[in-house]
DNA sequence: CTTTAGATCGGCT
DNA sequence: GCCGATCTAAAGC
């Protein structure tokens, strides 16, 4: 039981470009109901990944079997496992066949911090979800929940009452090889969940 | 405090 | 076989 304004985002939120949708996702709110407990978080980073535009997004190279539902119209879940250890929790946004998503990569711990930090196997609330594989880990998200339906009542995003007071920064993305030059990145200015971005990495992927 | 290397496995380029 | 939208531990300075 969420107290304040917890209104789920409709469908509509999700079918809109990825882009859009990764600006307007800071400030919301992730919630997944884990072993009949309420897990949620404030979403502070998320990064857009735009199809066959986009060489960094896993639908780039087309469908298959492992990002089929990316080319399912937005309001789905997209979820991966990579590096052999970690889950990634993704949106599927825009229209069918576009293959757009936003990974979530930080989130702010709300409810359920006590079972996170069991998750985690860490009290360091600043080391619970600020990075993709962390707050997967955290929230207790899996394969399980791959293709889950965003507007269902096992994992959903909300409103939040607070998110217009957010001020929104951009900049390139982490992580990846490719399309490296795009400001597809947004996270929450001065907040301490985002993820702990080494500036090399940013460095690595401008003179590269 | 900064930097590097290793873990570890499913899906495919 | 190869590599990745990562994380952690341990070595280096």
């Amino acid at each position: 039981m969420n107290g304040i304004k917890c209104k789920k985002l409709p469908k509509s939120f999700y079918t809109r470009g990825a882009v859009t949708v990764a600006k307007d996702l800071i400030g919301k709110v992730l919630v997944h109901k884990f072993d009949n407990k309420i897990l949620s978080g404030i979403i502070v980073e998320t990064e857009a990944y735009t199809g066959k535009n986009d060489p960094a997004s896993h639908s780039f190279i087309g469908k298959t079997k492992r990002n089929g539902v990316m080319f399912e119209e937005g309001g789905k879940s997209y979820v991966y496992f990579t590096y052999g250890n970690h889950y990634c929790f993704n949106v599927v946004t825009g229209k069918k066949d576009r293959g757009n998503a936003v990974l979530i990569r930080a989130v702010q711990p709300l409810e359920g911090i006590d079972i996170m930090r069991k998750n985690r196997g860490t009290d360091d609330m600043y080391n619970l979800t600020s990075g993709p594989g962390k707050l997967a880990q955290a929230l207790g998200i899996d394969k399980k929940l791959y293709a889950a339906d965003l507007t269902g009542d096992i994992i959903y995003l909300t409103e939040s009452g607070n998110a217009g007071k957010i001020r929104i920064s951009r900049s390139k993305r982490i992580g990846i090889s490719k399309n490296t030059e795009k400001l597809y990145r947004f996270f929450a200015k001065d907040n301490p969940y985002v993820s702990k971005v080494n500036i090399k990495t940013l460095l690595k992927n401008d003179s590269r």
